[in-house]
Formats: structure tokens, C-alpha cells, sequence
DNA sequence: GTCTATACCCGGATAGAC
DNA sequence: GTCTATCCGGGTATAGAC
């Protein structure tokens, strides 16, 4: 009684989303699921066994398509990443000013985590961003910290925002992205951060230096779009 | 070229920790080693090999103090949920309100965390909670979010926090307080969470229907003493 | 209660047939 | 590009001497 799965298949196999069922390549699919795996058990606690058998497939197979454990999770970083930081460079484009940028910027990371099929949380949660072997995606995330941090450092400086240690204000963002991840991923839990409004609206009430702005700031982010 | 300790040693090791060098028995010494690690590289990520390493000790002597990597873990938890609901139930003992036992919550945490000779980030950032071999610290930690959730509901349903969703609004203080124990852990970050007051402080910002009540909240938290 | 030696399992990755 | 078979390293835990 292992788990292996029975049936070897085909080059594309049937996947069930929230939405429907379709058909995804095979690369694609061992992304998918090594997401959600990785989301439930964590990079280290997630076997290529246990991928293989999400998929479909037997555990060599992979090695087809990856050349590694390593990069699956790299390329999942990769679009990950590359995903925020042209949202952040973009929406600095468009201005506003710091409280509606980062009011903005809340607003569309909780679309993007509904809105994709990948179970992000473990990338960030899970230290593999620590591991030595990751050096890109550590790059990769420096510079989208980077971003963010100037838009709070705007802020503190205009005035908009309290005079908080900048540090400390990016750690809290950063810790409500995370958790906004963590909710949004949890199917189950209807009550999860389903409302982009709510994240960025506590954020910007903890950041402004006159909170009743969050009117001005939220009417403003409106007016730019999504 | 291994890792191997040179030297075994007896009954107790010499340990520095920020303040001061003392010799700790070596059951304490691997809890201590173990919760390092477990920061650094993840629960899967630590071998009992690099616990005695850190220990210095050789591997199966950690097993005449646990009965196995598992236990080690359990005991890390079982102190810091001990701790955590002990202090939720005498605040809330206190009284004051909703809004100042929060903020008292939050202030003592902080306090707790850099206290603490333990580096407790991974005990709830890497997953273990959800290994089916941890009930115990499952239902802990249920009875430690029941009693953090009482708390914000009693201040949604006051009037006194603003009327968010209650499951994000402790999604969202939980997201604070592990960043709180992220930011202190990290011992060469002197801009850390260090003031205790503001992660209360900006929780209470995004909480509160009136902020410019925190000033009494905090003259009222500051009455009642630590 | 520490050590050495070792059993045993499991995970990542490769070889080679189809 | 999938499979079966297998190698190899590393990890947890135990046995048993001291």
C-alpha cells in the first residue's frame, strides 16, 4: 500500500481549479501542484515523490521538465516576482503620491494571490529564500523590497505618513502581504482578506498621519484604475 | 572537513547569549541550539546532527533528553503557548477594555520575544502546527487565537474598533505579532520592532473607530502597569 | 548520560529501455 | 517524454559499551 499513482498518462493531464476543468501542460502542472504541496508541507517537507504523484506521473518524469527540486521552486519565485515588482514600477509610473501608490499596490497584490492558480505562501514562509542556492530569487526580492520601502521612505519624508521607524513600516506591510497570502490561499475561509479594500485600508490607517485621508487617498486610487 | 564537535563535554556547556556566559544544563542547551536552528533552516531543514553540533555533543546523545526531534519541538512550543495564554487570561483578568488589553497584549509580547533567550519564528512560520503529530501545540494554539479573537470581538461589537471582519482583523494582528517575533529575532537589526509600542501602536491605528483615542488607550494601559 | 557503530528508511537524482 | 531500476547520500533512531 504505497501511494504511487496508478495510471501513467498522457502529455497533458486534467487539473480541477476553482473555476474549471482544463487541460495544462505537463510543466505547467508540475508547477501548479509543487505550489501546493509546498504551501501544505513546505519546500524541505515536500518530496519529488510526492509531486510526481500529484501530477501523475512517476518521480523520474519530473526531471524532464526541471532539472531540479531547486528550480521548480525558482521559477515559481521568478514569476512571482517579476509579477510584483512590474505592478510596483507601474504604478509608480502613474503616481498619486505615496498613500495612493501603496494604497494601490494593496490593492492589486490581494487580486493577483485570488486571481493565480499557484499556492504562493511557502516561497516567502519558508526560509528556502535563505538557502544559499537561491541566490537569484533573493536578488529578485531585494529589488522588490527596494520598492517598496522607497514608497514608505516618500511617504515619511512628504509627511503623509507618521514619522515611523521605516524599517518597522515595511516589516508591517510586508507582514500583511504575507498573511493576506496566507488568507487568500486558504479556499476554505470565505472570510479571508476578500476584499482588497480591507488590507490596504488597515495599512494606510496604521501609516497616515491623518487617517481620515483614507477617504481622499481611496477616492484618488479609484479615479487611477486598477 | 565535517562539522563534528571536537570536543565532547560533561554535564553542562557554556553558552553565550546576550548578556552574559553561563552554563546551561544540556537539556535546556538543545532546546536553546534547537530553536537557533529551527530559525535558521527550518524545522525539516535542521538535523538532529546539526543540533548536537551546535549543542556540542554527539547525535544520539540528544535522544537520553528527548525521545525524538519531535518532542524537542513540542517542548518549544508548549512553553511559548503556555506563556502567551497565561498572559491573554491576566490581562483580560485587568480589564480596561477591549482596545487596552490589546494594546497591553501587544506591548508584552514584544517585550516577552526579545526577552527570550529562544528564537521561536519557525514554531509557527514553517508549518509544524499542521504535522498531524503535533496536537498538542494544535490545540494550544486554537485556544490561544480564541482567546486573542474574544478580545476583537468584544471591540467590534462595543463599537470601540471599527466593524472590520473579525477573522481579517486577527489574521491581520496575528500577521503583526509574527513579524514582531521575525524582526526581533533578528539580533542585528537594531531598527526591529524595538519600541514595544509601536506594533501596539499601529494595530490600534487600524483598529479603533476614533484613533486619536490611542493617546488615552495608552495612558490607560500605562496605569495598569506591565 | 555520553560515546561508537550501525540499522534502516527515504529523498534526490541518474541510467537506459521504450 | 514516460517508464523501471537503481545509486547514493543523509537523516532519524537504536544497541550496547563505558
Amino acid at each position: 500500500m504505497n501511494g504511487v499513482a496508478e495510471h501513467p498518462a498522457p502529455y497533458t493531464r486534467l487539473v480541477t481549479t476553482e473555476q474549471s476543468t482544463t487541460t495544462w501542460p505537463t510543466r505547467e502542472l508540475i508547477l501548479l501542484q509543487s505550489s501546493r504541496l509546498f504551501a501544505a508541507r513546505g519546500y524541505r517537507g515536500t518530496s519529488t515523490q510526492a509531486i510526481a504523484a500529484a501530477v501523475g506521473v512517476r518521480q523520474p518524469s519530473l526531471y524532464k521538465h526541471f532539472a531540479s527540486k531547486q528550480e521548480i521552486a525558482e521559477e515559481l519565485l521568478r514569476r512571482d516576482l517579476t509579477a510584483g515588482i512590474e505592478a510596483l514600477e507601474r504604478l509608480a509610473d502613474d503616481g498619486g503620491g505615496p498613500a495612493v501608490e501603496l494604497y494601490r499596490y494593496l490593492e492589486w497584490e490581494v487580486r493577483y494571490v485570488r486571481s493565480t492558480p499557484f499556492d504562493l505562501r511557502a516561497l516567502y514562509l519558508d526560509e528556502i529564500l535563505d538557502l544559499p542556492e537561491f541566490e537569484q530569487g533573493r536578488a529578485m526580492n531585494t529589488r522588490y523590497s527596494t520598492l517598496l520601502r522607497s514608497i514608505i521612505e516618500r511617504g515619511v519624508e512628504s509627511g503623509e505618513f507618521l514619522d515611523l521607524d521605516v524599517s518597522f513600516a515595511c516589516q508591517v506591510v510586508d507582514a500583511i502581504v504575507l498573511e493576506t497570502i496566507r488568507g487568500a490561499a486558504d479556499r476554505s475561509a470565505a472570510h479571508a482578506v476578500d476584499e482588497p479594500d480591507l488590507a490596504a485600508g488597515f495599512v494606510l490607517r496604521g501609516l497616515l498621519r491623518t487617517p481620515s485621508r483614507l477617504t481622499q487617498v481611496r477616492s484618488a486610487a479609484r479615479r487611477l484604475g486598477r
